[in-house]
RNA sequence: GGCUCCUUGGUCAAGCGGUUAAGACAUCGCCCUUUCACGGCGGUAACACGGGUUCGAUUCCCGUAGGAGUCACCA
């Protein structure tokens, strides 16, 4: 068998949905994990949902992941023009659409909008569903000639036959068939000249060799119409590979409104780009092992398209945050900082060692805004209850919070050395002379001088960040409110 | 509504006729500790239902139910 080509053609509409990238990946891995093509091809066809800019971002999201393609617009690869309203203009579609009127797999269609929206039509949730009546398969050659001659726009349908039934092959869902009477006779050629995405999606796959045609599973009920297609033609029709759909958590299709629908929602949410793929590649696809961290060169190796399945997958955001912090504490070190000192900037803009607040903060955030809540204590003491220095191990009422601050602040106000040693040794000294558990005296300085439930570091490593004076000022403020209470 | 597809814990999922039905996320508990967090250990939790086929069905077949997709001069 011949090299596997795959190709991934989205169209230039806005941002990369990440239905879309998971579709790149795995036409990228099939291809790749079998030494084959990947191939880049604009589908921009419909000339109103043109978004400009949406080229670059598929160029920069496709380099970004690592999905380089062999070919595509910016690569000749010999089968060129990639761009479809490029394609159009050497008069490629018009002139296979012909072959097919010819063939009387297709024909002329002037009906407008007012014919056609007469037509019977059927409101179905919300929906109105209408059926061609094949109107225009009756018109004589003359009246044909006659329109066109005229200059009356027209459309080219494709002719379906109402009895018979067709099948095609994919290799996930096996075979498939349907009635004919259910296929309605698409349009091929749209009044303005442009093919439409079903049509060109079939004579570019075919002139390009593709072999593989990987795609969403939302058009796993168009295909009987492009296999009629192939078929019209004379084509030897591509293998078929239809992934399941990606959902929301209520199990619909994943949309703009959940808010991390696109890989850019996603990298300014923080999440990191290796993560992203790794995790989606995740979705709808499982190695024979139980590995869960891939990079994109090992997916290379280990992925058999055999193994994704048929069911479609919740786009669990949990999870890939759980994944995203695998990565960033796999990171290192200098890499990491380079992508949280912005973040820490945004909350502390007092003279901090940012790298040492890092360091704590590394290992214990899943993605990078985590980091704010994490250290803007540090910034400035927040407004805490006193029922944080009540502890739920701390049983016995020997020991209060009040008289360990009390005791240990002329202590630490004595110290001249800050340092997170020296800080920690004091703290011991006194624990051994006051004779309780080291979490007596941890406990209720750590809560004075961050004021938060949750920190990512000891009492005296956050001393150390804050120096004397802000340390001493703030178990101050603690003794005053356990004062109070 | 027609057609098509799908159906293992809350979620991702392994399984491809005989298993104590993996693993991961989440959740819960315990341990550790500068008594939070991080980390370690463990628990709870699933084969949609009904018929077949078979010595034996989560696994194969048929129904039912549920879910999803699709039905454009959008892709």
């Amino acid at each position: 068998m011949s090299k596997i080509r795959t190709r991934f053609a989205p169209s230039p509409t806005g941002r990369m949905h990440v239905g879309n990238l998971r579709s790149a990946l795995y036409e990228y891995l099939i291809a790749k994990h079998d030494g084959g093509e990947f191939m880049l091809r604009i589908e921009d066809t419909d000339q109103e949902r043109f978004v400009e800019g949406a080229v670059d971002i598929i160029y920069r999201t496709m380099e970004k992941t690592g999905l380089i393609h062999d070919e595509g617009p910016d690569k000749d690869g010999g089968f060129g023009p990639y761009v479809q309203s490029e394609r159009m203009k050497t008069g490629i579609y018009m002139e296979y659409a012909k072959q097919l009127v010819e063939k009387g797999e297709a024909y002329y269609c002037f009906c407008d909008k007012e014919r056609l929206s007469s037509l019977k039509s059927e409101v179905v949730e919300g929906k109105e569903i209408t059926v061609y009546d094949k109107h225009c398969l009756g018109l004589s050659k003359e009246e044909i000639e006659a329109n066109l001659a005229a200059g009356k726009p027209f459309v080219i349908r494709q002719n379906i036959p109402n009895e018979g039934t067709t099948t095609f092959h994919d290799e996930l869902y096996g075979d498939i068939t349907v009635d004919n009477a259910e296929l309605d006779d698409m349009i091929l050629i749209k009044s303005d000249g442009y093919p439409t995405y079903n049509f060109a999606n079939v004579v570019d796959d075919h002139t390009m060799n593709i072999t593989h045609v990987v795609r969403g599973n939302e058009y796993l009920s168009s295909s009987p119409k492009y296999q009629r297609l192939y078929d019209a033609f004379g084509w030897e029709s591509p293998v078929y590979i239809h992934l399941p759909l990606i959902t929301d958590e209520n199990h619909k299709k994943l949309s703009k409104r959940s808010g991390h629908s696109s890989f850019e929602d996603l990298i300014e949410q923080g999440f990191i780009t290796e993560a992203i793929v790794n995790y989606i590649a995740l979705l709808g696809w499982s190695p024979e092992d139980n590995r869960e961290i891939f990079t994109l060169d090992e997916l290379v190796k280990d992925f058999d398209y055999h193994r994704i399945s048929k069911s479609p997958a919740v786009f669990d955001y949990t999870k890939l945050k759980w994944m995203n912090g695998e990565y960033i504490k796999a990171m290192d070190f200098d890499a990491f900082y380079e992508m949280a000192e912005p973040v820490l900037k945004e909350v502390l803009k007092k003279d901090f060692d940012l790298k040492k607040i890092a360091e704590m903060v590394k290992t214990r955030i899943e993605v990078f805004p985590d980091i704010k809540d994490h250290v803007d204590f540090f910034e400035e003491l927040p407004e805490y209850d006193v029922a944080m220095y009540t502890h739920k191990k701390m049983k016995t009422d020997a020991v209060t919070s009040l008289e360990v601050l009390e005791e240990l602040y002329p202590i630490f106000e004595a110290l001249d050395d800050y340092s997170n040693d020296s800080l920690y040794k004091t703290l011991l000294e006194y624990v051994e002379k006051k004779g309780c558990k080291n979490g007596y005296a941890m406990w209720p300085v750590r809560t004075a001088v961050s004021g938060k439930q949750m920190t990512p570091a000891g009492a005296t490593e956050i001393m150390e960040i804050l120096g004397k004076e802000e340390s001493l000022k703030r178990i101050k403020v603690g003794i005053n409110k356990l004062k109070n209470a």
